[in-house]
DNA sequence: TCTAACAAGGGAACACTGTTCCTGTCAAGT
DNA sequence: ACTTGACAGGAACAGTGTTCCCTTGTTAGA
């Protein structure tokens, strides 16, 4: 589409509807098709959410849902700051800790992302402006402030790391979701291992050397471990 | 689907099929469909590519196509490596230089994401094991072995640098490939910027002091400061 | 009390997707 | 000259998100 408008203006959305048909018992509303949508991703994944199974779900039609909700975008949407509100961000910036709270919050980040199925693939295509990550943001800014860092490697700092984590997040989302098992994972890295040696040595020496440490590093070591990275090279930015 | 097994071993893919109907001028081929296909991707974007949008400019049915691609996902797939093929990477491994070639390596990888419409969205839900990948692969490891660092950083950071310049391929390919020019990508930060400023200063005391720098840097800027960020950082991590 | 207006609910249809079935067709091999 | 077999492609299938528009329960007004 070449007519698309980049979205207006960030609304923080407050649209209230009240039962009016019901004889009780039937309440269509937006936080229960919120939360049977929920339950989907959890359960099935994306891929099963579809305004159809949410309405089958509720016993009623497709239809009905668009009353509380414009489109399955913004249903998405909703679902992701959804999630964005259940991390729990540590107390008070110290100074001395910013590099491990500035941590401790992209650990959260993934871990939330890993209770939803694959909701992460959602986010990254979206920029997260509703409550709840406004509130994330907003604390690990004053964390990296409280941490002497100035203020534009904070700016592009936090960008980074929100950038990170939601980008391991979908990563991991698309194996785990989807039935995969960790015995499957491992099996497949170790596969990958084993091709990655028998490559022709002279077009590849060094992923035939590496094929190794390549394919060695478990989920949790890999993501400390670009952790550590960015958190170093922002120290080292900010140094100068 | 929770019976969907891990993709069984990594093919480099050859199958190769001759023309046997055509009266020569209706030859359909693989290459014939991944050439349209790729136009069809950089004129409209990924949404625009569609079976029938493909058959329909080789004049033909969405079944023949069936013939020379197995699905959807291996023609994207061989979109990809094509993509990745058409990076040239720079020349001999040097000890004194492997930050810049890291760098200019992963500025190579953006760029031509940024050539094709958004692809990068795509690419990022797929480990690229194409033969074209590796060649890349083989090359940044052998830039960094060169540089001295240990294999276990080697091994997770070139999985860094590419997680990074995909994701940031993929989130700038979003706006980028459906019709919104520059200015109105300005445009909106500059609105984002007014949003961010106008919060309520008691709950977002940071976001609103950091207004400014948040929506200051452009794509580049904000592209070479992870950069940045990512090769301090291992260095750090090569350091001990 | 009866009626008219309203708004939520939802069945059915629309336009689209990827994929498969199955028949027609043409070029080469015998 | 005739069979063979691979290619081509029309039509159909099972899905999708979304919209049209009629039904129906509730409520306000006369």
């Amino acid at each position: 589409m070449s007519d698309a408008e980049l979205p207006p203006a960030p609304r923080l959305p407050t649209r209230e509807t009240r039962p009016a048909r019901s004889t009780r018992e039937r309440t269509l509303s937006r936080d229960a098709i919120l939360d049977v949508a929920m339950g989907i991703v959890d359960a099935e994944g994306l891929d099963a959410l579809t305004m159809r199974s949410v309405a089958h779900v509720l016993r009623t039609g497709q239809a009905s849902l668009y009353a509380y909700v414009t489109s399955k975008e913004e249903l998405i949407e909703l679902l992701i700051d959804r999630v964005i509100g259940e991390i729990r961000f540590g107390g008070e910036p110290d100074p001395d800790r910013w590099q491990d709270q500035v941590k401790e919050a992209a650990r959260q980040i993934r871990a939330v992302y890993a209770r939803h199925g694959d909701l992460a693939r959602a986010s990254f295509a979206r920029v997260p402006l509703g409550e709840n990550a406004l509130r994330g943001s907003e604390w690990i800014i004053g964390v990296m402030r409280a941490g002497g860092l100035p203020d534009d490697v904070v700016a592009l700092g936090v960008d980074l790391i929100a950038l990170y984590a939601n980008a391991i997040a979908y990563e991991e989302s698309i194996y785990l979701a989807e039935g995969a098992t960790p015995e499957q994972i491992a099996a497949y890295a170790e596969e990958m291992g084993r091709y990655f040696a028998a490559l022709p040595v002279d077009r590849f020496p060094n992923i035939v050397a590496m094929a190794g440490p390549l394919t060695a590093g478990e989920g949790d070591s890999r993501f400390e471990f670009g952790l550590e990275v960015l958190v170093r090279g922002l120290a080292a930015m900010a140094a100068g």
